[in-house]
This record gives C-alpha cells, structure tokens and sequence, in this order.
DNA sequence: TTTGGCCGATTGTTCAACAATCCGACGATT
DNA sequence: AATCGTCGGATTGTTGAACAATCGGCCAAA
C-alpha cells in the first residue's frame, strides 16, 4: 500500500477516488461544510465556533464535530485556544507577508521549470475564464478564476504535495480576502499580468514569466498590506 | 487575535510559547508519542495501528487516539482506510520523486534568497554537528545534523509556513529513511556536500550554492530511488 | 475454481457524564 | 475609584459504553 492508494479515502484529496469507492465520513462532510462557510465569509475572521452549537446546527454528535475541527485546525483556517474554544483564524501583518513568501518559492519556482503541454493549456484556461467572468461583470467569478490561474501554475510541477501546500494557502487567503474584495474591480487590474505571464510561459521565456509573476506577487501582496492596517 | 498568537497553541507549532502557558492535550501527547515511534522506526510503513490496542497501551480513550490520528493524517503520516483502520503511511516511487520535488522547490528557492547573517551561522552550525557525529561514528546523531542542515537552510527564509512544510517533509522522509541507513555510513557521503554548500552560502556566492544543492538533490533522489525498489 | 453467505472484529458515530478550565460578575478591601 | 478575591455559569477536555455499518476471512455449495 502506498500513499497514493489511499489519497482516494482523504477528503481533501484532490484528485478522484479512482478504484476504490468511499462515502466521506461525517466528520469530513462537517469539515467541508465549515470550509465553504469560511470561503464564502459566513464566519469571519475571529468568530468564535462553539462545539455544541455546531453539532446541534449540523444534526451531529459534539465530538464528530471535534474531528472536523481537528482537520480545519490542520489547514490552519481554524485556531483551538486550549479550554477557551476554536476561532476561525485571523491572519497579521506577518501572516500575510508570510503566506505571500510561501507563493513566491512555490509559484516561481513552479512556472521557471516550466510544464507539459497540457498543463500549460490550464493555466491559458484560466486565463479565459478569467475574461469570461470579466465580461459578464461576474466579481466572484473573477476571483476564483483568479485562484485557478495560480493553481494552474503550481499544477505545472505535477506535484500532488505542493498542490495541496497550494490549495491550502489559497484557503488562508480567502480568509481575508473578503475585505480586499469590498471595493468592487479588485481583480480587474491582474487580468491583464496573468494574461502577460501566460503569454510568456506559452512562448516558453520562463525567466520572464518568472520575473512577471514575482512582482505581481510582490504587488499584490503590497495591496493587501495597505487594506489590512499594518 | 491573530495566528501567530495561537500557535503556541498547537503541538506542532515549532516555536515555543511565548506569552500563554499551555499543557499539551492528551490528544497532542499520544500523537507526539506515535510520532516518536514512527520516526525511530519503530513502527514500519504498513503497520495498522489498531484504535482499542492504541488507546488501552497509552492508557487513554478511544476517542483520544481518533483525535491523535487525524493529526498524524493531516500530517501525512498515517492513512486512513475507511472503515479498515489506519495505516503507517508507505511511500512509493512516485511519493519519493514528490517529496524531493517539493524540496527542490523550498530548499533552493531559500538558499538563492540568502539570510541573515544568524541564520546563516545556523547552517554552518548544523554542518559542524554534523562533523561531531562524525568524529563519534554515531550515526544516529549524523542523520539529525542532516536534517538540522536542511531545516537551517529553509529557515534562511525566516517563514513560519515554510519551516512547518519543511519539518512535515522531513517527518515523511524519516519514514522511509530507515531501509536505507541500514547500510551503515549512509551520511558520510553527504558531509563534504554540506560543507561546501555551506562555505558558497556564507561567501555569498548563491547561486553556486543553489546550483551544488540542486545536485545534492537529485544524487538523494537517485539514490533513495534505488534503495526503494522503483 | 468460483460464488455466496455467515461470523467475528474493527471502525464510525452517538450519547451521557464528569473534571478542569475559563470568563465575567459581584463584592470586599484599600 | 481602583484593585483584588471569589464565586457561578458555561464550555471544553476526556472518558466509557453502546450500537450500527462495514470489512475480511472462513466455509459450504455449485
């Protein structure tokens, strides 16, 4: 048995369950319940989740719950203060700088390798579907194509583990993306760098999709400073 | 409240508390305990860990052991098997190449940014513990100051997430580290690597120092490969 | 050899209970 | 008025027991 057998039973495997069938569990149905609400910014930052309250909302038992808070805690979207009780998290100024670091080595050094054909046409897909939602006046459309261009690119190294270290910080920023995104057309000014990063990427001058994509992050992360008081 | 106030929090948070005094849950303990295990081998790839036999050894409840596992699953240490139990985590061929790609990636993106001068005298202290466990032909202690050398180069980074990400990689490589250290001087090979990487680093030749890691990378990778049946 | 069904064992989940801990309020003291 | 104990309610941490669902293996039948 090796791992790869059984990343098909995780929930947040990504890829398909491809021989064996498994039904989530409970627990992880809980966990991906709250992991929406988080996404979606029903809970905030700085929410306090209280264990019975959840299992009485969601029809479970109190310590179903607990496992579910245990996988979030993991992802840290969610903090336990010891006998004080679990809060969804909230990111500081070195959280933020800190997430953006984790970007800048993984996304980098996915998109200076380079990547198969294929793969390549992913991130040229996102790129439209980011028009695609541009064009239809779609802001939430825009941002999640917007996650999508940056999967894409880590998805270039065919890495099962940096795609998930990626989904994973995509998920930490969707925690605070939710006050960025207050002022409308805040994805509208990326269009344009992924469109250009791709383009480079296409024509294979990875050195300057590289350097594109580090002062976009470098950009972006600079916005995100300012928006949250630092 | 923000995450950096919470980590002391977490078992696996690495730095220690700062301002707040936690006990450790029972939870955490049997967790570290299993991890211990694992890492001296002591539990082997494919061992079931059966919940009842865990939690009447530990002296805890059943439930504490389900909450210890869905930390060792988080971490990729263990799997879980639907309703067939929990297994230690195996790695095949294609699990080691990932592994060493998301090292690839972490290391030399860390080593090319340089560091503080602190941080880099960590680097250059794991090396010369290296030395010492050398000297003491004490090869138990020369795969620790391995380990500390790899950790020391991605804390160049000064990344809380990274140094995390890094230490789970390392945790899944000690896993199956063990067939390979059978043949005694395993490390041996690798301390005049360190060394040299060690001494471009702290003349500031980063790029060199990139480039000789990089190598380092792949002859491990190679090497495990061969070990591992691929 | 293959199919089918039964049985024991283990997991998934719930429930109820209790100790430990924390938070806030209420008073008492200075 | 501000500080300091103390108390009580609420929530978490942990346990133990229970039960259904599922799995693996065994054995019999075709």
């Amino acid at each position: 048995m090796t791992t790869s057998d059984a990343v098909a039973s995780t929930a947040h495997g990504a890829s398909a369950a491809r021989l064996r069938v498994t039904v989530p569990s409970v627990a992880d149905r809980v966990a991906a319940e709250l992991r929406l609400q988080l996404a979606e910014g029903v809970l905030l930052p700085g929410t306090r989740l209280t264990e019975s309250a959840i299992a009485d909302d969601l029809g479970v038992s109190r310590n179903t719950v607990r496992e579910a808070f245990a996988e979030l805690a993991a992802e840290r979207l969610v903090v336990r203060l010891p006998n004080r009780g679990v809060f969804v998290a909230s990111l500081g100024p070195g959280d933020i700088h800190d997430v953006y670091t984790v970007r800048r080595f993984i996304e980098v050094s996915a998109i200076r390798a380079g990547g198969s054909p294929g793969r390549v046409a992913a991130v040229r897909a996102a790129v439209e579907e980011g028009r695609a939602a541009a064009a239809a006046d779609d802001e939430e459309a825009l941002g999640t194509a917007n996650q999508h261009f940056h999967g894409a690119i880590v998805a270039l190294a065919e890495s099962r583990r940096l795609d998930t270290i990626m989904s994973q910080v995509l998920a930490e920023m969707r925690l605070f993306f939710h006050k960025a995104t207050l002022d409308a057309h805040f994805y509208r000014g990326y269009l344009d760098d992924n469109e250009e990063i791709c383009a480079a990427l296409e024509a294979g001058e990875l050195d300057r999709a590289a350097g594109l994509l580090l002062a976009y992050l470098d950009r972006s992360e600079e916005k995100q400073s300012a928006v949250h008081g630092d």
